[in-house]
DNA sequence: TTAAAGTCTAGCGATTTAGTAGGATTTTAT
DNA sequence: ATAAAATCCTACTAAATCGCTAGACTTTAA
């Protein structure tokens, strides 16, 4: 399950990914409209700034924007970033890989090699799950 | 990632699954055999019990064994059992369904239909996967 | 009837989660 | 210059969850 701070920051990408491109959005405005409650939102989107998924402006006039299209944003990123390994054990991860304590030879592992296949498969739909289509957007007609 | 618990309770079962046909299994094996905390294991036992993936005998001579056969048993009814939901949020799951409060309409809410079909790929993954997988018996040549 | 096993309830310490508080810093408008 | 508006930063806290332990109780076989 997604953490709440990996959902309000969904939340907080998809208000901007809506927006006229160009377009700041301050904070104060995308905690009222997504319901999330302000200071804890700042947080969150110094975290996807240092991600670089967003990018801000200070001062008056300040804000938001998104740094990357929303077609180029996939839940996998925003997952990783709030909720860590994306794996159902460490050794079966990617990006978050740590050795098991326990495990006598990791290479001949039959439950990490079944976990590995699961990661693969949770992977390719969270990669292939992009902001543009959480947002609804209306698909070009191909 | 799974927790503690589910990790424990996938060892467990993988080392009744690699039992003779009817054979018990004494709690304090397992948990020196596959390095779990004994009272710990109790209580994971009790839980796999009360979900009819094992059954026990009390008294001398008495210990665990497994109720279903280990390609009956997968990945997806352990996950459950100890972690919960599968999807990434609770409007999104069959089986822990709950409305989200802040939601207008859940029927053309995007982030939900893009969150089933994550959870339904995710879910492919983890009931196709099964405790005899996991422990890599041979597997039988077609 | 006693020892060996599972069953049940309670609780505890550490960690994580969700959120708050308060101010520092940067930028713009006047 | 300076005041206002915005982001940025550090620290804290209450509540929940997690991993585990303790101890009493129940059932069964010899």
């Amino acid at each position: 399950m997604l953490s709440q701070k990996a959902k309000y920051a969904i939340k907080a990408l998809m208000n901007l990914a809506v927006q006229e491109k160009g377009a700041l959005v301050k904070t104060a405005v995308i905690a009222e409209q997504e319901n999330i409650p302000k200071k804890f939102l700042e947080l969150i989107l110094i975290d996807l700034k240092r991600a670089s998924l967003v990018a801000s402006k200070q001062g008056v006039g300040g804000g938001y924007y998104l740094l990357r299209s929303a077609d180029k944003i996939s839940l996998a990123d925003i997952y990783r970033l709030f909720d860590g390994a994306i794996a159902l054990l460490p050794c079966a991860s990617l990006r978050f890989y740590e050795p098991c304590k326990d495990c006598a030879d990791e290479n001949t592992c039959a439950l990490r090699a079944s976990l590995i296949a699961v990661r693969d498969q949770t992977l390719l739909a969270l990669e292939n799950t992009m902001l543009n289509q959480l947002v609804g957007q209306k698909k070009e007609v191909l």
